[in-house]
DNA sequence: TTGTACGCGTTATCAG
DNA sequence: CTGATAACGCGTACAA
């Protein structure tokens, strides 16, 4: 029930023939339902085909037909919702040029990268990939398939890549903050974000300093990208710092976990303490009150990653671009 | 910049090898790294490579290597929260047999499930699908490859099948909301569900009859599975029915909608209306009051599917599985 | 270190 | 209607 799929030897179309007693090209007839063979003949193979359990090869198929160019995308995390925009948009530029579409996912195993790379650089013609490994790494496990690396600086001169202003983002959400006449403000950060996304603390503290404003170092907590850590560390920070009246967090699924945080403790939202979000997911649309959230065009991210792979596929140099956010305004901030 | 990757022909070995000067031979020692070679050749093999933009067929490779068995997943639609757990659940079992996970997206274009598949089929060694079309129209299209059928029943005797016990979820829905008190109940319904999932119209009937309960036409009232029909429903099945005290949803997405109408007519939830969903998506948990919801182990979904691939393959016969669902008692109701 | 010859499993062509 | 035979592009002996 759980054999490892060790084929002795694949079952070929000669051995079908042999068994049915014709020529492996009669096989291919009936296997394909090409018209012109006899019924008779037809079952019998077919028949024999079931018996042998035979399965055509994709690979032997694909080298005699042509076949469409083939795009293949890796993300950490089929769960985390901050994917599927990005999947959405890959799939919708990729089939208006006719290209096809595998998805796969490290499940948030970054050490998985390579080998998650390697096999699926054996069933495409281009890859893009939300990765975490460091670009040596990446390279040597492409096999010489273009790779475009999503949500932070790449250095391999042979990868595409495409980020995202965050620190604007940053900016504009400190800045919405400080007009709203929030002076403590707190942050709960990412130092090891899935994606390789660089934490935004650097950024959040410039961004403060702007504004005259310097941030304890108790203000700022670490924890990594979920909802139950996001409801942790907001707990941990309400306790340490009672005066911060607002927090803005990494991303909108560490607010979502405020939010949690603060419905528990009877602190109200944004009465008591106003909450920022970053990424802009969609669920932050459908709580109450909807989150406040710098929000990335993820399917446009997706869009323009495919172009940069269009680009690698024609052999064109690698491009780099950074994509601008945007701060959207609800009701927690 | 929008070319079809009309391939006039495709760039070879030999191409590479052509301009280099050196044997096919060489060029492929050069291209996958292997030691036996002269550093000079290698550059110029190299060089000669990126100049023609040469890709190593994907293809021929495979014929050639013995590659790792590759299970293929096909949902219709990446964006909607029901298929990460599901997607989660196969990768987990499929990984577990060391096998290799492909995913695609019909995007909610059921006429497309033909095409997604047979692209899908020359890419792995079996299927697993949420798909809607007829048994027929799918045959057609796996082109050998043997397919597992999730969510809604099959006939055809080649494809395995998963689906969930969705009368018992009903039921216990209604039982819960009539334990609770509630006589009049109202329902938003599905009837063109993506994933070809029937409605649940009729269970809903019986298990209010069981109760004793009738229910009116204009209680029940049908819509597609999103957050903006389940709050365009609401809204009109609480003005056609303001006698109602309760709400089930045929899925979460649909709930969520709901939700949203009742805070903006100002119907509280639970005290106003209840709302049952169905799904037990990990949203539900997060919004406020939780959603109370019919739960489908979604990862067990997965794994099972994987297991019945596996039968599949082995050339077993195959497999039919109804999985149990939960209801989950949370906020809503 | 490099080149030659062969086979991987399939489909297409062309005879029979 | 059926069967040889030749590709498809690449990797692996083995020979040079």
């Amino acid at each position: 029930m759980s054999e490892q799929q060790q084929p002795p030897r694949r079952v070929t179309l000669k051995d079908v023939a042999r068994l049915a007693g014709v020529s492996h090209q009669t096989v291919s007839r009936a296997i394909n339902d090409k018209g012109e063979i006899d019924p008779d003949t037809r079952r019998r193979v077919l028949d024999a085909a079931r018996e042998l359990n035979y399965r055509p090869s994709r690979f032997a198929r694909g080298l005699v037909r042509p076949g469409a160019t083939t795009l293949g995308l890796i993300v950490s995390d089929v769960v985390n919702p901050f994917f599927p925009e990005l999947i959405a948009g890959v799939i919708e530029a990729a089939e208006a040029k006719g290209w096809q579409v595998l998805i796969s996912s490290t499940q948030n195993h970054q050490s998985r990268e390579p080998e998650v790379i390697r096999t699926l650089a054996a069933q495409v013609d281009v890859l893009i990939g939300y990765l975490s490994e460091p670009d040596a790494t990446l390279a040597g496990a492409t096999e010489g398939v273009p790779l475009v690396v999503l949500g932070r600086p790449v250095h391999e001169p042979a990868f595409g890549g495409v980020v995202v202003d965050a620190a604007a983002g940053v900016r504009a959400a400190v800045a919405h903050l400080v007009a709203s006449g929030h002076r403590a403000i707190g942050m709960i950060d990412c130092p090891t974000a899935a994606g390789g996304v660089p934490d935004r603390r650097p950024a959040f503290l410039a961004a403060m300093a702007e504004h005259g404003l310097t941030v304890a170092d108790d203000a700022i907590i670490g924890g990594s990208p979920t909802v139950e850590d996001g409801e942790a560390r907001f707990t941990l920070l309400r306790a340490a710092r009672p005066d911060i009246t607002a927090v803005f967090t990494f991303n909108d699924l560490l607010a979502l976990g405020a939010y949690r945080a603060a419905r528990r403790l009877g602190v109200s939202v944004p009465g008591d303490c106003a909450i920022v979000g970053f990424d802009g997911l969609p669920i932050g649309e459908l709580i109450d009150p909807p989150l406040t959230s710098v929000a990335i065009d993820k399917r446009r991210m997706g869009a323009v990653a495919v172009a940069e792979a269009a680009r690698l596929l024609a052999g064109e140099p690698a491009g780099r671009v950074t994509l601008p956010v945007e701060l959207v305004v609800r009701g927690s901030a």
